[in-house]
Formats: C-alpha cells, sequence, structure tokens
DNA sequence: GGCATTAGTAATTGCATAATAACAACCCGT
DNA sequence: ACGGGTTGTTATTATGCAATTACTAATGCC
C-alpha cells in the first residue's frame, strides 16, 4: 500500500536480508533477531523472508558463510620475516573485525551455538584454522632465530588468538568507543616484543 | 500436588533461583533462560518466581549482584613484588572463573546489556576495576624495576586483560574442555616473560 | 491450638514470535 | 501482448513467553 513494491531478484535479496541480519545481529544480540525486524530493516514484510529462507536457523548459517568466506584465514605467499607477517595478518584480522562489527556478537553468541551444533562446529573449525596459521608463522619465526627456540609454537598462537578474541570482545561490548585497529596493534607490539 | 510441597524462606528460596539462573544461562545462554524453564529447574511454579522478583530484569541485576560481590576485585597488602603478586592475582581469576562457569556467558552477553543499561553499567565498572587494580601492579613493578620502564602500565594492564577475557571467552566457548587454571597460567608466563 | 503472615499454586491474559496458506502483482521471453 | 514463474502481500495459526489475579496451604508466634 505504501509507495510502489520493490521487487528484486532473488540473490540479491537474500544477500540484503544477510546483511541486516548481522546488522541487527551487533545491535540487538543475536538471539533479539526477529524475523520481523530484520523483516522491516530489508523492507519486506515477515512473511517474505520465507520465501528467502526456509527458517531462521537458515539465515545464521548464510550469515556464518558469508563471514567464514571474508575472514582472512590464509597466508599469502610471502618472503617477509614471520613476525613481520603476524602483525600484518593481526592487523589484517583487526580491520576485518572493524568492518564487519557484527562478529564478535555472532562469534561468541552462546544462544546461537547452543541451538545450532552446524554453526557452533563451523565457527570452532574457523578459530582453529587461525590459530594454525599464527603456529606456523611462530615455528617459522623459531627458525629463523626471531624468537627464542624454547617457546612453544602452539602456545604463542594461542596466546595472540586469545588476546585477539579478547580485544574484539571488549571493543564490542564497549559500544566501539576505541580505535580497535590502533591500539590493538600497540598492544600487539607489547606482547610480540619482550 | 506431586509429593508435598516444599516452602522455603525467601532469602533461601531467592539465592537458590539466581544459582539456577546462572546455571541455565550457562547452559542455554541468558537469552534462552526462561522464568518457566527456571521454576522448573528450582522446583516450583513459574508463578512462584515472581513472588521473588517483580521482573525477569530483576533476576539478572541480583545475578550480577552475585558475581560482583564475589569477584576477587581487591589487591591484598603484601609485601611480595608485585609481578608474583599478578600472577596470584590473576590465577584467582582464573579460579573464580572455573568455579562460576556462568560468568563468560553472562558477561559478555550482548542481549543482557541492550535490554539493561544498569547490568551494562555495573560490569563495565567491573572490567574497569580490575584493569586498574593490574595497571597499579604493572606501575609498582616499574618502580620496583621488574621490568622496562618506558613501557606503558595502563596499556600493559589492557593486554592482561584481553588476554584473560579471551581464554574465558574461549573457554566458555569450546564448552570448558581445556583446563582455564593451568593453560592460562602457562600462557600468562609466556606473556610475562620477554 | 488458633491465626496472621508468608510462600506457594492454578488459571489466565496479552503479546511476540516463527511459520504457513492463499492470493496478487511484477517481469521476462516468446 | 500474454502467460508462467518469481517475488511479494495479507491473513492466520500455534506456540511460548512474562506477568497478573485469585485462591490455598504451610510456618511460626502468641
Amino acid at each position: 500500500m505504501n509507495a510502489k513494491r520493490q521487487r528484486k531478484p532473488a540473490a540479491e535479496r537474500k544477500a540484503q536480508i544477510v546483511d541486516e541480519a548481522m546488522r541487527l545481529a551487533a545491535e540487538l544480540g543475536p538471539d533479539r533477531m526477529t524475523t520481523q525486524k530484520l523483516a522491516d530493516a530489508v523492507g519486506i514484510t515477515q512473511a517474505a523472508i520465507f520465501r528467502h529462507f526456509p527458517n531462521k536457523a537458515e539465515i545464521w548459517l548464510a550469515v556464518a558463510d558469508r563471514i567464514r568466506t571474508a575472514m582472512p584465514a590464509k597466508l599469502t605467499e610471502s618472503s617477509a620475516p614471520p613476525l613481520i607477517r603476524l602483525r600484518a595478518i593481526v592487523k589484517r584480522q583487526f580491520e576485518f573485525i572493524v568492518n564487519t562489527p557484527s562478529i564478535p556478537a555472532i562469534l561468541y553468541s552462546r544462544e546461537l551455538h547452543a541451538e545450532n551444533e552446524t554453526l557452533r562446529l563451523q565457527f570452532s573449525e574457523m578459530v582453529a584454522r587461525r590459530q594454525e596459521m599464527f603456529a606456523a608463522l611462530f615455528r617459522a619465526a623459531e627458525e629463523a632465530g626471531d624468537i627464542r627456540p624454547e617457546l612453544d609454537a602452539e602456545d604463542a598462537a594461542r596466546l595472540v588468538l586469545a588476546f585477539i578474541q579478547g580485544m574484539a570482545m571488549r571493543w564490542s561490548m564497549e559500544e566501539r568507543r576505541f580505535d580497535l585497529v590502533k591500539d590493538g596493534m600497540r598492544l600487539l607490539e607489547l606482547q610480540l616484543r619482550p
């Protein structure tokens, strides 16, 4: 009744729904995102959501897919020293989170994980892959003699990952009041340099 | 109708409700804890919950209160070296989380924070107090010459806090599959020693 | 032992929510 | 220009939820 109907091709609409779902998840918490609010944000009726997704859980799986494919999780070929590469990757990671601020809310939502085992597995695999990437860099740094040889690469990777996750979580909780990239990279230096 | 009614003094029942609320929050996610499930866990009817709390939000405030008073946030008087004291406090923190495993789920729940500003403020104040505590210890360590003088105590505190939060978050997400105290303290060493 | 107080119950309300069904307008290829 | 498939709508349903009301039984004080 209001304005004229805006029909869009399904692929485009689907992407838009995923966009808004992520936005709302960050704003209200993933579990407070209802299909009604989502529809309002997209500009269609609540029922129309279910033309694009069979149920709500599928929306979260699409969100997870979006995050998974966009997350920087691959080591690029490079001849730079391992610790330099590590810094670059951590920075990319922080930048990715800043550009996708719903990530902490979605990745660390107990509610989503409790209801959706598939989702939980996808996320835990993503985390594991990142940790493995960091560990590989620390092993390379060890071989290059850039760090103390008795240092355990797996542990160092865990440490860096916990740091990134903690920073991201706090940034999210504090309504993004600080500069995640700037502060994050400064604290990373503190961690890498004795 | 089943069995005989179990009347309990209000104070005791209130405490029990808070207990179960925390347990369920860890299990299902805070936003999936309904007054019905809570009542079932306690062993009373759903309506009886509201004899002890005027509404659901008050339950979360009581939970926050429980956490706040139990959380180790005060520096004990001690003549031990600052970094030794820091280790002890971080250890107490990890132990506290292990004994109160609902903490990460509750403290980092976007849903609770979004709905309840009072709660959000209480938690953010708790975090700030802990950070200040760590900063004080790093300043003391600086004066004692235990760490590099150019190291910023505030930043070091932020780093340690992010690490603890990241570890706790992951421990919670991974269904407590690793030993938070043991692994946490080992990684802390990695962070404190060059 | 009576009886006010307190902690409980059963029943209900009003609203939010995910999902379905039946129908309508838009769009594109022929 | 028209017809089939696509993208939407309105209306509805069943369920779950927090909260209220009116009633009831246990507890402990005198």
